[in-house]
DNA sequence: CAGCATCCGATCTGATACTG
DNA sequence: CAGTATCAGATCGGATGCTG
């Protein structure tokens, strides 16, 4: 665990919790399910290996994070959300919420829909 | 505005706003009314004139920050959220929120109380 | 009071190569 | 497939002194 006492409010933690580069993305694939370095590497455009393992690295010492190992070759490992990852999620669901809301008022609704999004 | 357009998706975007170490709580201090300088200054405990400037300059680029200046001496400046900046609080107050929640989770209801959080 | 410039160390990120 | 090590460049953040 790696979270700090001498926060001066809550939201400092939080924010100290997603503010990795990659970090909100990551738990955005995990909200999803379980899954495998690679397929996470995959789904995220532009990560590299090193900071995926980093990123994914801190959320677990964050208790955000945590993996099943299954032995045996190929390697097998799972991530997945913690219950507190499901709680940072919340922050990063809302993220998206507003960004989308944002890009509309942006008249970027040509980007949202080449997504999916709206 | 700073914004770019090759975002993956509408959280990068937001997650590009808020990402900066104090901007949430610039934020914060913000949504309670328009503030000069120096009071931003003394409420944020820690923060550095220059990284306060900075990070308002970037709020403001991102179209989340305004402000008004009245000329005369000594000079005054009253630095405000704007629309944009009042969708980007609801992040920043979930944040809080689960901030708290994992504070009390975590045993940390003393902090809590000092803060009158709780 | 508000704001700018500069210097410097800390931290973050990315590319690449290697191990079990 | 999962994970580690290293090196270099970019970015960030803080201290300090100066200006209108």
């Amino acid at each position: 665990m790696k979270l700090r006492n001498e926060y001066t409010c809550p939201l400092e933690m939080t924010h100290d919790i997603i503010r990795g580069k990659w970090k909100p993305i990551i738990i955005w694939e995990l909200s999803k399910g379980k899954k495998s370095l690679s397929s996470l590497k995959n789904e995220i455009k532009g990560i590299s290996q090193k900071m995926l393992l980093q990123h994914l690295q801190e959320l677990s010492d964050y208790g955000v994070v945590s993996k099943n190992v299954y032995e045996g070759y190929p390697l097998k490992v799972e991530y997945y959300l913690t219950d507190r990852g499901r709680k940072i999620f919340e922050v990063v669901s809302i993220m998206q919420g507003i960004g989308i809301e944002i890009m509309v008022e942006d008249k970027r609704e040509d980007f949202l829909k080449e997504k999916g999004l709206l």
